[in-house]
DNA sequence: CCCGTCGTGTGGTCGGACCACATGTGGTCC
DNA sequence: GGACCACATGTGGTCCGACCACACGACGGG
């Protein structure tokens, strides 16, 4: 059935739908119905080509799409490592999608701000409620890293993600830190130069560490509404010293 | 240089990356550096192809990969429509990420919803600040259009997600937007279960479209943290009303 | 019993062919 | 001269068949 451009089927009524989004919708289908679950693994390439009477070329478009979506992965050889298997990281996919957006422009990088205040106020009011003793432990190593002397900006930058990140995963909503994450991490091409910018990094390295602790602090004393409002101010207070250094182009 | 797995240079150091993978990154690196910028076309598959030492198959993986992230458009035949357009429209993107992750359940609605929330009190506060006479006039016709007698299930659900989105769009806040858009279009297969669940439908609409209309109220009056406290009651009400309703599996 | 070898199955890649579609260009007919 | 139609051209869409790289498992020799 290869190469039949004859109409297969009354179905050619359909609008002229790419034969990837079949494939797509096909896949999307035994998820939906929970024919296929996380885990799972998807019928080999060239099975599934021969199945939907697809050539492989599209099948495989249609994979990569899933994949880029953090619903598959793959690998080749045998074993159980192999093959195209259903997992459900969403992490990297969200983070790759904003990142493109922001720097395609098509999200403002303000916008970004306020997004990030609205999931982290939520994240760091659950974080005060659902804190355990291990996730203070991550938080603390964090603060202290930050603290060493003569940190680079890069390496502070990083550990500022890793600390709002660890509220993120305490406060135990999965989508909110991976949303945090993603749109954290678009922003640190803009962070970086802002940071780079800062005449005095030093001083302001402490301040934000101090902010931290005190944000830490309310985590640790279980008050989520004046730890939500540290981190809004946080955040809000950064981008608005930052702000003022705007880059050409 | 077609099949050449003979070590084509001294990068062969590197990691095996998929080709389609290197695709996408010279072609993301052209996005970061404003090289190429929304609006702009994408050099011919072909072209490209020949141009990266890739096969076409490498070239159009990769483009999948950015028409799933919602940075690129294709079209065929010739003209202004045809050839591969960088636009930027995260939104369907978004979505379909969002609900497949629901789907596998790698995402918990619960989660979801906490998530929605937050956002939403992002933006409810943001329209009780900015919106303007026709972004109420939106918000109306969609209450009054919620009022309507006998309403179905699937269509009051559907007006209920364009009201709250006509909020977030009143906010002005992008992101937020689009984000709310996706989280509420992958609930929307647990939202029409849940509704089909409850027993007095016509009551549960007119309990919900008063919600609405509070929150309206609130907008209009321009109480950004009284609005934003009704939608959180609003969602959060709901779903906690409807999900004693536990489906199998 | 251990270990190397080879078979087999999986994704990764390629190149070339052809189709469908939309436009532009030119010639033709009135 | 102007309206119109046919073909050349360029773009994505699709398919096929082949081969590579890789990893596991079975088989057989030492």
């Amino acid at each position: 059935m290869a190469g039949s451009r004859d109409a297969e089927a009354g179905d050619a009524r359909a609008a002229r739908r790419r034969i990837h989004e079949v494939v797509l919708a096909h896949i999307e289908d035994q998820i939906a119905t929970g024919t296929l679950k996380a885990g799972d693994r998807l019928p080999a390439e060239r099975d599934l080509a021969t199945a939907l009477g697809a050539s492989r070329s599209a099948v495989r478009e249609a994979i990569r799409i899933l994949e880029a979506m953090g619903t598959v992965v793959q690998g080749t050889g045998s074993g159980p490592d192999s093959g195209t298997l259903l997992s459900a990281v969403p992490g990297a996919a969200l983070t790759h999608l904003i990142s493109l957006h922001v720097m395609l422009a098509s999200i403002d990088t303000t916008d970004v701000v306020r997004a990030r205040i609205a999931l982290e106020r939520e994240s760091t009011r659950l974080a005060a409620k659902h804190a355990r003793p291990q996730d203070h432990a991550v938080l603390a190593e964090h603060l202290t890293a930050m603290a060493a002397p003569g940190i680079g900006v890069a390496e502070f930058n990083d550990l500022d993600t890793a600390f709002h990140l660890a509220i993120a995963e305490a406060g135990g909503n999965v989508l909110v830190a991976e949303l945090t994450t993603a749109l954290r991490t678009a922003m640190r091409p803009t962070l970086l130069r802002a940071l780079q910018a800062v005449a005095d990094f030093p001083s302001m390295a402490a301040r934000l560490a101090g902010e931290h602790q005190a944000i830490h602090d309310a985590i640790l004393a279980g008050d989520g509404d004046l730890a939500a409002a540290r981190v809004e101010a946080h955040i809000d207070g950064f981008y608005s010293a930052a702000r003022p250094h705007r880059q050409r182009r």
